[in-house]
DNA sequence: GCCAACGTTGGC
DNA sequence: GCCAACGTTGGC
């Protein structure tokens, strides 16, 4: 049984048009820094687990699609390149501190399920995302969650 | 750009 | 272990 996920990603750094891009519209999701966040990354997100691709801080906040998780947690590499602004001093090969997976584009929204609308829906409102203060990179969503806003994003 | 909420750091 | 100071996130 898959796991469901909602990744959170600024558009001006990395945007679900970027990943349609992408060399196989893959990436890696590097530069999580958040040890909630981590732990999921290393030992709960699974190979074929679904993710809800989230755009935050732009005119339109909202979930802009789907993506697919095709490998799953191993040593974010960042943590040792000293070049990085990712880099950990604190981080060594032998106990790498941060992790990450690989994500593969699945669908983009014909339109986008903004904040605003997922505020409204009743089968959300429990969604973690919709919370007060939270602020998590990444979360587990449920599945009810993530068909109330698949629905939506296909129809639209 | 503002600011509330949260996480991390470091002195004690 | 406490907690003030600081940095970051992210909606608005």
């Amino acid at each position: 049984m898959p796991n469901y996920w909602l990744m959170k990603t600024e558009p001006t750094a990395f945007s679900i048009h970027d990943l349609a891009k992408a060399p196989k519209k893959t990436t890696c999701w590097e530069g999580v820094r958040n040890y909630q966040a981590r732990n999921m990354l290393r030992d709960d997100i699974k190979k074929g687990d679904f993710v809800l691709f989230y755009h935050s801080n732009t005119d339109e906040v909202g979930v802009y699609g789907t993506a697919i998780v095709v490998k799953e947690g191993y040593p974010d590499p960042f943590q040792f390149d000293k070049k990085s602004k990712y880099f950990d001093d604190k981080a060594s090969k032998d106990t790498p501190r941060w992790y990450m997976v690989d994500i593969k584009l699945d669908q983009i929204f014909q339109s986008p399920v903004t904040l605003t609308e997922m505020r409204s829906l009743k089968p959300l409102s429990n969604m973690k995302l919709l919370q007060k203060g939270q602020r998590l990179s990444v979360q587990p969503v449920t599945k009810t969650e993530w068909n109330t806003i698949v629905k939506i994003g296909q129809k639209a």
